[in-house]
Order: structure tokens, then C-alpha cells, then sequence
RNA sequence: GCCGCCUUAGCUCAGUCGGCUAGAGCGACGCACUCGUAAUGCGUAGGUCGUCGGUUCGAUUCCGACAGGCGGCUCCA
């Protein structure tokens, strides 16, 4: 496909893929073709002069978002045949699909999305072609989209769209898709910047997903239109293929696993978004934390404890108060003081740096603690444990001169990084949040962003990773930057953030004795290497499918005895595995030892250990591994040395024969 | 917070077009079985059908509010 292709003055695309003998049908089918400039072209394209152009199949990611586009189109034809009322918002490709937003009299509901499917097969099947039409003038425009006030809109601040998202308007024409039946005859069209494929007939397969309101352009104050999602792909096996992805996504839900393995639950009573950690949860978070403490400890960290709640006096002087007060929980009245929960940990670290005089031989003073902070997150945005109310963030903060901050962070980066590599995560990129100059949500001056941003920038460009802009992410306090990791199925999640802080000192009054014998202040790093124990949790459940690995799995070997009465030797197997630090058990249930095999596959556990007549006699034991592989008669003593090897060596993969 | 959908046993789910003792599988418990790599058989217990209110002779079923969940949107220091 990327052998070029002319096409001459006066012809169109067209012609030129056909001359060609391009594939017109299919996954590999042209769709559209690439202009010099980059710019996707419909086949009907006719430049003025000869032309060089990529012809770009169905099957390419450009080739996809075109096929996508075309079948949102598609979508809302099908909408306004079934309910003519239906007014028009935006319809543009994501993501492995598309959505197109609708204002109707009552949202869709579950069996429309069915009805709608059916309508978009017969337009599928009739063939309609895509036509481009230019519109002369603004006024001609406004004048045929007089029924469609959200299109007029968009008409109206077309120079101002910067989104692309909005497929409606852009470049410099404002253009119409009209759709053109068999017989010559337009039966819908949209206005749209296209392209498109030439034909409805090139759609091979879709799906509609969901529905769901969005509001209008993004944005709370503006009315919420009716969104429905659809997925279509360049044949019907990549739709099944993406389908089956989606199924591997729900098979590894945290929140499906932490109740089949008995980690977590959320109880009603306690409330939305505050999880208890059952005991075999309880076991993978303290070997979390137990790490986590260890790594900081050899890193220089100086671990700390603080109290859930403050009077409101120090998340004044903090800056927190007002600025976040409506993601804090209310505060209780005792004795003529206002207490609140604590939201964040920053604070009260800085009363710790501040306990007493700090000289500059002290830095970089580095404070590290569990703690649990409360936020009130908004009820629709709680989400099983990576979203929740109540949570211990892994927080630390390092105090720094303004000289030593870029070497801090640097420092913190790669002790993120690495950590993360010990749970199993290794594929990152970076992100660098930085403010929004036209927002009044961030404090401090031009020139003190303009250095944090700068080292945060520096460090990051150093590390090699990708790094991604985020225009507007910062924190109210500073620069952000974080690292998103890649799980096992190619999800990213953010996890790490590390943030500069010129603010708080100042808020303060932080200070360290110089060697000049002069007060000068220090500036405050933040960094969270998991954000929070709870959300890192929730994404090494689905990581892993809630097949952790030995260092972490709740129990790390169960024995399985062929008759019962093989259950004292391996429970006295288990006792010296116990002695040894591994969480081991037998399994003295009456169920039979396929049973039993069954269960402890089913609980995900990395080793089984069996002993029938043959092992009782030998001494030793067969393993069965997750994996279905097998060791057959191993000495005990090995047995022990094997098992312990595994679990210290902390190795992510397997165990397997 | 907004929109839609949902809430029946520990879990997954049937069912009740408003009416008599609300069902199943898994799990739990008991009995029998004693078995070499993913479900032995039989039996027992377990539900004020999310909560509160309304309509009705009668509500798990219809209506409303609230709580919780799910999918999005917005948000995520």
C-alpha cells in the first residue's frame, strides 16, 4: 500500500486505484487515498493537477478511522429514519469504534440499539455512496442546517474548534456527505469534513455496544445528548477477535476476582467506595506495603506516621482549603474546631520538616508513610478499587535545594521505575501535566512554573521514555509528572506521580539553615509510586488475572493428599514449608483429590503439592503447577528448597515445570 | 453530581401478566465413598425478593423516594 499512485489532472482516485488493479473489495479494499500533504482524500477526489497520492486500505489504521466514521454516519441515518425528532450532535471515530450523540424526547433504551442495528444492515446492504459537497457560503450552510441547531453551532464557531473529535467542521471548506441511493436519489446527509468510504457496502462489521448520556461539547453546564457507541471492524473475524478481547477484559475484572478469590468486598453498610480487604486480600496488601516500606527504607526514605484528621487551619495554610473543599469530606465540629479528614498527606509532612531547626546537611530530606487520606469522589465515578473514597496513598515527600531537585527527581524516577519492574510492570511512557494559563486553579507565578515545569520536562526527556503532553493536568500547587504502565493485556493505568511543589514551603514557612549561615527555603517534591495501594491492587488483580505470582499469591502452596489418610504427611511437609515463612496448607476437605485440584486451580495458586502412596513411601512429593505441568516425586528437602527459592526470588513468571 | 439500566439465598441467575409452601446450579453443612492430576453420590440448612413510603381486599411483582451496583459523561490534588 504505500506504493504511490498518480493521479491525473481531471480524474479521480478513483480511476487511478482502479487502473492500478487495487483491491476494490475486502479488508484490503482502497478506501481513500493520501494527498502529498498527509491529508485523506474521498476516491472521487479529482485534483486540478496530476497528483501523487497513497492509496490506503481498510484494513490500516487510517483505513479503519475512515470505515469507522463512515459507519457512524451510517448510525445516525438509522436514528433519524427511526425517530425523526432526532437532532444531531457529534459523530466521530475513537478508539476501536465510534460514537455519534443524538438530542431525543427519551433516551434510547436497551432494545433500540437492536432495532438500530437492523436499520444500519439495510443501509448497508443498499449501497449508498458518500458524496461530497462544498457549501458556497456560511449563509447557504446555515440556511440547509436551520433543523439541526447543534450542527448550526458548530457552524458558527467553526475557527475556534480545536478538538479531534469534531469531524463535523474543520480545514478550510465547510463541506456536506450527502447519501446517495441506488437510483441517484439523496436520501440523508451530514454535515462533515470527511472522508469517507466510497459506499456503505464497504462496512463489513459492526456492532452497536452502548448507550450512555454525554453532554453536549464536553462540558457540565451544557445540556447531555444521547450517546451510542458502536464498534466496526475490516472483517467479521476482527469484530470477533476485538469481541474476545472485551471478554478477557471482564474475565480479569478486579472486582469479579476480588469477590471469587475472596480478597476484598464493599460492604453497603460501611458505604460506596470504602473497601475492607478480606484476609487472603489482606496478605497480598501486606506484602505490598512490606516491600514497598523495605525498597523506600534502603532508599533513603525515613518512614513516618501522621493522623486522619486535622483541624481546618492547616489545609488553609496549605492551600487545599478552599480550592478542593467540595472533594473533602465534611468536617465535624469538637470543641470550637472544625476537623476534617485528611485528603492528602503533603501537610502534615511539612509540620514534621518543620518540628524542629534543618540544616542543609540534612538534604534532601526524604519523609515516607502509608496514609490513608479521604476524598469525597463524586457517586458516578466510584469504580471498584481503582476509584474510591478512602485510601493509603504511598506518599512521600522529599525536601530539596532548588540545586538538588533535578538530581531528586531523577532519583525518584528510576526508584518508580524500578519498583514497578518488581511487581511485573515494565512497559511505561511518561506524562507531563502542566497547567492551564487561563485557569485560576493554580497558584503561584509565571516564572515558578516556567522552572518546574522545565526540570520536571528535563528529567523525563533524560529517562528515554515516550513522554505525553497534558495541557491543563497539573496540580493546583505545581507540575506533575507520571508514569502510566502498560498491563498484561495493554491497558495503561496511571500509577506514579512526582510533582514539583514551590508553593507549600513558601505556605510554610519551610526553611533550612544554608552553609552560608543564611535561611533559605526548600522546594518539596510529592511522589506516590502506586498512587495508592488499593488502586495498584485492583490493577495487579487484573494484571495478572488474580494469578499472582508466588511472592504475592494469599496461598502460596496447598497439599492435596490422594486419600485422606496421606493428609499428616503432608501436613507435616506444610509445617516445615510454614516454619520457612510460606503461607501453606492442606487441603482436609472430604472432596476427592480431583476436587481438590480443581479448587486450588480455580483459586489460582502456583503450587499444588500431591502426595499419594507413591510419595508417602519415597518421600517426597509431585507438584502440579498453575500451568498444568507437573514434577513428579521430589524429595522433600528439594521440594522446601524449591518452593522457598521461588517465592524469595520475588520472580513474576510461573512457577512451572 | 448528571443520564440510562439494574438490585430475588454467600455467589451466578430463573420466576411471579398483583394472590396459596419463591426455584436452580455453585458454595456451606451432614452422611456414605477412600479414589494419582480440573467437579463422587445422596441429603440438609439457607430468602421479611435492597430500604422506606404509596396504590390495593392483597405488593417480591405497580408507583415514588432513598441506598447500593453497572455503563457512560463530567471529575480524578
Amino acid at each position: 500500500m504505500s506504493d504511490a499512485l498518480v493521479v491525473a489532472a481531471g480524474t479521480t482516485a478513483a480511476d487511478a486505484v482502479a487502473a492500478a488493479g487495487l483491491p476494490s473489495n475486502g479488508p484490503k479494499a482502497i478506501v481513500v487515498v493520501k494527498d502529498p500533504s498527509g491529508r485523506l482524500r474521498d476516491l472521487d477526489w479529482a485534483p486540478a493537477a496530476d497528483t501523487e497520492v497513497e492509496p490506503v486500505a481498510l484494513d490500516t489504521p487510517d483505513g479503519l478511522n475512515v470505515l469507522r466514521h463512515s459507519t457512524a454516519h451510517v448510525l445516525a441515518q438509522a436514528v433519524q429514519a427511526t425517530f425523526p425528532e432526532a437532532k444531531l450532535g457529534i459523530g466521530p471515530f475513537i478508539t476501536d469504534g465510534f460514537y455519534y450523540d443524538f438530542d431525543v424526547e427519551k433516551p434510547f433504551q436497551p432494545d433500540d440499539l437492536g432495532k438500530l442495528e437492523k436499520k444500519m444492515q439495510e443501509i448497508v446492504k443498499s449501497g449508498q455512496t458518500f458524496r461530497r459537497r462544498e457549501y458556497a457560503s456560511l449563509d447557504e450552510a446555515k440556511a440547509e442546517l436551520a433543523h439541526e441547531p447543534y450542527k448550526l453551532e458548530l457552524v458558527d464557531i467553526k475557527g475556534d474548534v480545536d478538538d479531534s473529535e469534531v469531524m463535523e467542521v474543520g480545514g478550510g471548506e465547510l463541506t456536506h456527505y450527502d447519501n446517495i441511493d441506488r437510483k441517484g436519489e439523496r436520501v440523508w446527509g451530514d454535515l462533515c469534513r470527511g472522508p469517507h468510504l466510497p459506499s456503505t457496502r464497504l462496512i463489513p462489521a459492526f456492532k452497536l455496544m452502548r448507550s450512555a448520556a454525554a453532554y453536549w461539547r464536553g462540558s457540565e453546564k451544557n445540556p447531555q445528548l444521547q450517546r451510542i457507541y458502536g464498534t466496526a471492524w475490516a472483517s467479521r473475524d476482527d469484530l470477533k477477535a476485538y469481541q474476545t478481547r472485551l471478554a478477557e477484559a471482564e474475565r480479569r475484572d478486579h472486582r469479579k476476582l476480588g469477590t471469587e478469590l475472596d480478597l476484598f468486598s464493599f460492604p453497603d453498610e460501611i458505604g460506596s467506595g470504602l473497601p475492607v480487604f478480606h484476609p487472603k486480600g489482606g496478605v497480598i496488601k501486606r506484602e505490598m506495603e512490606d516491600y514497598v516500606r523495605a525498597r523506600h527504607i534502603e532508599e533513603g526514605f525515613q518512614y513516618v506516621g501522621t493522623p486522619h484528621i486535622s483541624k481546618e487551619g492547616l489545609f488553609h495554610t496549605s492551600g487545599h482549603l478552599p480550592y478542593y473543599k467540595d472533594t473533602m469530606f465534611p468536617p465535624s465540629h469538637m470543641e470550637g474546631a472544625d476537623y476534617y479528614l485528611k485528603a492528602m498527606n503533603c501537610p502534615m509532612h511539612n509540620l514534621i520538616y518543620r518540628s524542629r531547626g534543618r540544616s542543609y546537611r540534612e538534604l534532601p530530606l526524604r519523609l515516607f508513610e502509608f496514609g490513608s487520606v479521604y476524598r469525597y469522589e463524586k457517586s458516578g465515578v466510584i469504580h471498584g478499587l481503582t476509584r474510591v473514597r478512602g485510601f493509603a496513598q504511598d506518599d512521600s515527600h522529599s525536601y530539596v535545594t532548588a540545586e538538588q531537585a533535578p538530581g531528586e527527581i531523577k532519583h525518584l524516577l528510576n526508584f518508580v521505575l524500578s519498583l514497578l519492574r518488581d511487581f511485573g510492570l515494565d512497559d511505561f511512557y511518561l506524562e507531563l501535566s502542566t497547567r492551564d494559563p487561563e485557569s485560576d486553579k493554580f497558584i503561584g507565578s509565571d516564572e515558578q512554573w516556567e522552572i518546574a515545569t522545565k526540570v520536571l520536562e528535563d528529567v523525563a526527556t533524560e529517562s528515554g521514555l515516550q513522554l505525553v503532553a497534558d495541557p491543563g493536568g497539573a496540580a493546583f500547587y505545581g507540575p506533575k509528572m507520571s508514569v502510566q504502565a502498560k498491563d498484561a493485556i495493554g491497558r495503561t493505568w496511571q500509577m506514579s506521580t512526582i510533582q514539583y511543589d514551590f508553593n507549600q514551603p513558601a505556605r510554610f514557612g519551610l526553611e533550612y539553615q544554608a552553609a552560608d549561615g543564611t535561611r533559605q527555603e526548600p522546594v518539596m517534591i510529592h511522589s506516590a509510586k502506586f498512587g495508592s495501594i488499593e488502586r495498584f491492587l485492583g490493577v495487579l488483580v487484573e494484571h495478572y488475572a488474580g494469578a499472582f505470582p508466588a511472592w504475592l499469591a494469599p496461598v502460596q502452596v496447598v497439599g492435596i493428599p490422594i486419600r485422606d489418610d496421606h493428609g499428616d504427611y503432608l501436613q507435616e511437609f506444610v509445617d516445615r514449608l510454614r516454619k520457612q515463612g510460606i503461607r501453606a496448607e492442606v487441603d482436609h476437605s472430604t472432596d476427592r483429590m480431583q476436587k481438590k485440584i480443581r479448587t486450588a486451580q480455580q483459586q489460582k495458586i502456583p503450587f499444588m503439592a500431591i502426595a499419594g502412596d507413591d510419595d508417602v513411601s519415597g518421600g517426597t512429593v509431585s507438584f502440579r503447577y498453575r500451568d498444568g505441568s507437573q514434577r513428579n516425586n521430589v524429595p522433600l528437602d528439594e521440594a522446601i528448597a524449591h518452593v522457598a527459592e521461588v517465592v524469595r526470588s520475588r520472580t513474576n513468571v510461573g512457577p512451572t515445570a
